[in-house]
DNA sequence: GGCGATTTGTCCGTATGTATC
DNA sequence: AGATACATACGGACAAATCGC
């Protein structure tokens, strides 16, 4: 049924195609809909999604399902100084920072997690989790973990800066090292970030000590690759 | 059709199944054909492939045509130390380290890597690019770039530590700062390190300096992120 | 709020191409 | 050359999310 023997598959043609396209419109503009680009091309639209697949792999469209699919903005890269707070660095360098309190619940610890914050097996724990945002992208998922003995401190806490919150009730604390990665995003972690799967995330896990040395928090952040680097002054 | 609402979708609901079969085969094991395991959960081939598709993402698996699709080995995570050379954290803890040369040229500074090492815009730099293994396996590649008046110096360098190597001839180096990112690997490096397309790279850029204070080396390096990770201690 | 219309998401069926052994 | 495996492409159907009326 083939006409020619294609050296790349139809599919792969058209993702180039579209890719192309693509740089002459703005970021916001919505795709036309699959069955009319399928018509256009004349080709399934099961076909049209596989190539529509490979541009939201590579993070150049975002697929929403009964809007539509629309070009992304090509992201830009902020430094992070990996020693300070998260929203102190950025809101210096002129950026609007948001943190969205996204989840709350007591759980029992992990092994890991007991002994890093220096508790007893299985000690339950209280987990904040913030969505970061930064000029009203989201950037970060942060999960914040602290002795459940702390939740009556934590109770008003809603959001916005939380090491300011803490400093604020007499609990400064200090980064006292940090263990980098890089993953890919969980489905969840992809949907709240507002972000392609394939994308990496750069996941910082830091523990916390308050002025008498006392390990306070185990915090995990996940940023998006394309959008964050750390910055390690030494 | 359907038989009843599924909370989540059919092949999710099949990769979490997959996945966690995965968990009692060993790498290198080859998955049963697509269509034995279509038959075994009474799914469509394209359900099933779906489903695997998600498990080749999260880089659990290996599809080739007309092979099969194999299981991968689950990674081990070093932890690196940031602040130290490459080789001697790791070497202290037993593992084998190797430092292969694959590359060797000369060619001019780009604006931002002159200004990095102070160089006048456009000077020439000698690039040399080094392969590490860890215990036989691949994991990391980096590129160092040094101004091309070093050349002499590193001419009899052909692997090996680079840091003992220049210790050895009075050049010692101290790391001043490190940007730490994550990025996909291209296809050349993808070869180089024997792995998937889509795990993470955890690039470093980090800028050394000699006793003196002066710039001398700017290194570029990019490991497997399901490998490694680096630790910052503050 | 309800109700279509539109758009993307999922699933099935079938056929054929291509790589490997 | 034949068998088997994955890859691509076509088709149809319905589900689920969104939006405007």
């Amino acid at each position: 049924m083939h006409l020619s023997r294609r050296i790349e598959p139809l599919y792969r043609e058209l993702a180039a195609v579209l890719r192309e396209e693509l740089q002459r419109m703005s970021p916001g503009d919505y795709l036309p809909g699959e069955l009319q680009l399928a018509a256009r091309f004349a080709v399934n639209r099961h076909t049209l999604r596989r190539a529509v697949d490979e541009l939201v792999l590579e993070g150049r469209l975002l697929r929403r399902q009964g809007k539509g699919t629309q070009v992304l903005a090509k992201p830009l890269i902020y430094p992070v100084e990996a020693g300070s707070a998260y929203s102190q660095s950025l809101s210096a360098l002129g950026h609007r920072v948001e943190a969205r309190l996204i989840e709350r619940i007591r759980r029992p610890g992990s092994g890991e997690e007991c002994r890093h914050l220096q508790l007893a097996d299985g000690s339950e724990l209280l987990e904040l989790a913030t969505l970061r945002l930064l000029d009203g992208q989201p950037m970060s998922l942060i999960r914040h973990r602290f002795c459940a003995s702390l939740a009556p401190l934590l109770a008003d806490y809603q959001g916005g800066s939380l090491r300011q919150y803490l400093g604020q009730r007499d609990l400064p604390l200090a980064r006292t090292f940090s263990l980098i990665g890089a993953r890919l995003p969980s489905r969840e972690e992809a949907a709240h970030l507002l972000m392609p799967r394939h994308v990496p995330l750069l996941s910082v896990l830091t523990l916390s000590r308050d002025p008498a040395g006392r390990a306070v928090e185990l915090a995990q952040s996940s940023s998006r690759a394309d959008r964050f680097q750390y910055q390690v002054a030494t």
